[in-house]
This record gives structure tokens, sequence and C-alpha cells, in this order.
DNA sequence: GGGATCTTACTCGGATAGAGCGTGTCCGAGTGCTGAGGG
DNA sequence: CCCTCAGCACTCGGACACGCTCTATCCGAGTAAGATCCC
């Protein structure tokens, strides 16, 4: 039960990529600094959610990311899934299957209850997690924020974020 | 986003336990058997179980483990929790305070936005595992099974199960 | 001066080492049973 | 025959290697910008 740290590294780069304005970038390195963690590493991630169809990359010098997707359309479950995998947590080995004396198969159709009742707790999981949008957090953001936070933000765009023609 | 392979084989001891009659008790080594799994192994699970109050041991001869609760009384977050330990899942470093420009931490008073959304669905999370008890497992299994199931496993505890005088 | 072309530098992408944790195993401490010996 | 006591075998408990995933890093492929050269 536990998450990796490039969670909240992804999670966090697609919260500053929704600050940019429309058709602008950012390098991999300019979030990596604002973060202040490894580029190469991050990268990795980066390009999960590239893979995931989440941001879009645009190549080449003056290059970098940028949303694929509104960021109300960008809900945590996506990020997650697409750093952690989509594999579910708990994976029933079917161990009641086993041991000395082992019952056919057909005595087992149904799964298995242990496995269904976690795997149910999982859905709620990934339902909550679903349930919540990047915009959604920007926006408790600026409610709680007196504007400083923004203005940082802000001012790192003005120096970072790139235009570009498509 | 992973659980361990123990927590299956602890939750599966757990349900093989609640079988047993009152006074009676069950050695790991058993347990391992009926599973098909590593003694060793096992036993490392069972202690994080007794050590969170869930089983009891028996020492000695004859000894062995049994619940130290009722089966209703045993949610499946119990067991994960005395397996898995209880931190949380996700652990916010913090990243936005680090950086090059990093704003003094009074900004920061309100936990982040991002945290706070993740923790609350792993609140949701094991919610829903606590809501789901050995018993209500077994129930479940009652009712799908047409006997054989259960068969199997009277069988065994008939021939392991151990009567204690404590 | 304008346009095409070549070089160049910068970007992302995938393949490659190292560390931490889960997995699997082992040996030691503790305890109740069991048998022998004495009363 | 019954009680006491010592030995013992079996149990759990904690300490010890191994493998895999996550973490961190490096080098290579691709591309658009910019300078250069020709018309």
């Amino acid at each position: 039960m536990k998450l990796g740290e490039g969670v909240e590294q992804a999670i966090h780069s697609v919260a500053v990529l929704a600050g940019l304005s429309e058709g602008g970038v950012l390098s991999a390195a300019a979030i990596a600094e604002f973060h202040g963690v490894s580029v190469s590493y991050l990268l990795k991630h980066l390009q999960a959610l590239s893979g995931a169809g989440i941001l879009d990359t645009v190549p080449g010098p003056k290059g970098g990311y940028r949303l694929a997707r509104l960021p109300k359309d960008i809900s945590l479950l996506d990020i997650v899934l697409a750093v952690e995998g989509s594999a579910p947590a708990f994976r029933c080995a079917e161990i009641r299957q086993r041991g000395p004396n082992p019952l056919p198969g057909k005595y087992f159709t149904k799964p298995c209850g242990i496995s269904a009742a976690m795997l149910a707790a999982e859905r709620v999981y990934r339902a909550e997690l679903a349930k919540t949008a990047i915009a959604d957090v920007l926006a408790d953001l600026a409610e709680s924020d007196d504007g400083s936070i923004a203005a940082r933000g802000c001012a790192f765009l003005a120096l970072n974020e790139r235009r570009t023609n498509r």
C-alpha cells in the first residue's frame, strides 16, 4: 500500500502546465527546476503522461510539454493510472485453490469473495480520485491563496513559457 | 499502487481461523500447508496480526493461533493495516515549496490541495474496507457454495484443530 | 535583398546502473507435554 | 499407585540473505531555429 514519489511530481507538473496560455509549452527542465527535482527522473513520468494522452509533446528546440486536454477533463485518477499503471493493487492468487487437497476448479466459478471485496474498495478509491479534476485543485488553491503562490507561478511562467506556432 | 502478496495470505488465514471452534487453535504450519505457501513467510504476517491484536498466540507444543475477536469484529481494513502498515499510500513531500525561489513557509499554512484530495480518496478506500468484516466474507461464501468448499475446510479443521485448556 | 540549404543546438525518447523494500529463509528463546524415578 | 522432576520436542519470535520494483542517470534520435551561401 504505497504510491511512488513520482505521482506527486506528475500531478504538480500537470497543475503547472494548466497555468500556461493557449499555444504555450514548457520544457521538462523548467518544470523540474521549478519543483527542485531531477530532470531525468521527471522526464520518465512526463513521458508516461504523454503516452497516456494527457500531455502533448512538441519536439525540437523551443519545444516542451503542454496539456492535451482541458484541466477540467484531467482527473487525478488519469494521472495516477498513467504513472503507476492501471493494474489493481490487490491481486488474488487464488491460494484457496492450492494446498494438499485442492478441489476441482469447477467449484470456484464464483470469484473469491475476499478478492471481490478488495477490488470493490479499490473501485471506490478510483471513483473518488476520478471525481477530482486538476481544475478543481487549482480552484481550491486560488480560494485559500492570498495571491502570493499564484504570483510566483505567473512569474515563473512568464520567464519560461514558450510560444509555439502549432 | 500495489499491495503485498502477504495481504491475501493474511486474510485467508484469518478466514480459516474463524472456522475453528471455541478454544481451538491452529498451528502456522497447518495454515501454510492448507494454502500451499511458505511456513516461514506466513509466520511473518501472522506475527503482525498478533501484534495488532487480531490474533492470539498459544505458545508451546499443541500451540498455535486463534482469533482474538469475533469474526464480525475483524474488518478487512484491520488486516490490511496490520500487514501493510498504517502509513498513508500518498505522501506529500511539499515539492511546491522547493525550487529556486521558494516562498516563505507562512504562505503554505493550508495543506496542499493535491495531498488533501489524495488522502480523501484514501479515507474512502479505508472506509469501504472497514465496512466488510470477515464474518461477511464467510457469509457470502456460504451463500454461493454448494457445500464442497465448506466440507473441505471442515475436514481440514477436524484433522488439524487442537483443543487447548486455556 | 530574398530564398533555399546546411549546420547546429536544443528537445524529447528509450536504454542503462544503483538503492530501498518486499519476499523468502534461517536459527534461537520459550513453553507445555512426556517419560522416568522416587516415595 | 501417585507425585515430582528433568528432558525434550514442538511452538512462536526475531534476525538474516535474495530478488524485484522504484529511483536516478546517461546517451542517442529527431527537429525546428538560425546562420550561411547562392541567385
